[in-house]
DNA sequence: ATAAATCCTATTGGTTTAGTAGGAATTTAA
DNA sequence: TTAAATTCCTACTAAACCAATAGGATTTAT
């Protein structure tokens, strides 16, 4: 696995969201000032989230975007798959988006990045934004 | 992290490599066939692998590689580092490759990233190409 | 009506990835 | 001494990916 923008973007807004969770509908623009992500690279990300349904959108004047779920029913390990797919560090060893890498054939070898695979799943699978926020 | 064709394919290489070890020197193209690697991709990182002293090579006839340390002297951490750099799943919380990213200021966030970067560095650091050999 | 917002897709510029190409230098063996 | 086998080295390329930016369509509150 590695964090692209995206990923860290998307999670920097979702804390924000839940700090705010009794705010109403926030808009991409607040948001974006506040965790400081250019506006409408901001935009693409919280439609992938509400299209995952982490988040309702209201739209017009006085609309925005709010949580669909509560912080601790959004795992880090459900985003970051969202934005960037398997955990994993390689592909062939990756539940979720397996595909057949070189290293496949070296037991041993994936057996090591199983092992990561299972430790960074883990750690992010129950890990949730409400741990994050405060 | 995440591990390129570059890193999977040079472990291959340095697996093959210790395997193999009291065989004198050994071409590309003999290790690129064992192990299904493009050979004259294969070529550019054993010159790398060389630069970075974990091979020894010999030009000409009878020429080819082979290792330059003992197996246990090489860990699968500085191979990686070597063709992808970072272990750290954000170069934020990386030791060796910092730079600065999004979530640099959500230290609850960082901490965990942080302790993702720890368990990884400390497995790969601690396996060697002779764990995985045999 | 107008302004503020989401919705949606396309485009762009830069970087990285996974190679390929090809010539120079070196060594062995016939 | 010449040919073959090898490493050495750099440049090139095609495709994908990344980090945005652009701009129009739609919806809603005032």
């Amino acid at each position: 696995m590695k964090l692209t923008s995206r990923s860290e973007y998307a999670l920097l807004a979702l804390v924000y969201l839940a700090r705010h969770e009794t705010e109403g509908f926030i808009s991409i623009d607040v948001i974006a000032t506040a965790q400081g992500i250019p506006p409408k690279f901001l935009e693409q990300l919280m439609l992938a989230l509400k299209r995952a349904h982490f988040l309702r959108s209201a739209k017009g004047q006085k609309g925005g975007y709010q949580l669909a779920k509560r912080p601790d029913q959004i795992s880090l390990a459900e985003v970051i798959r969202l934005f960037d797919g398997a955990l994993a560090p390689t592909e062939s060893v990756s539940l979720n988006f397996y595909e057949s890498t070189p290293i496949e054939k070296e037991k041993k070898l994936t057996k090591v990045f199983k092992d990561i695979r299972d430790y960074v799943s883990q750690k992010l699978e129950k890990t949730t934004i409400a741990d994050v926020i405060r």
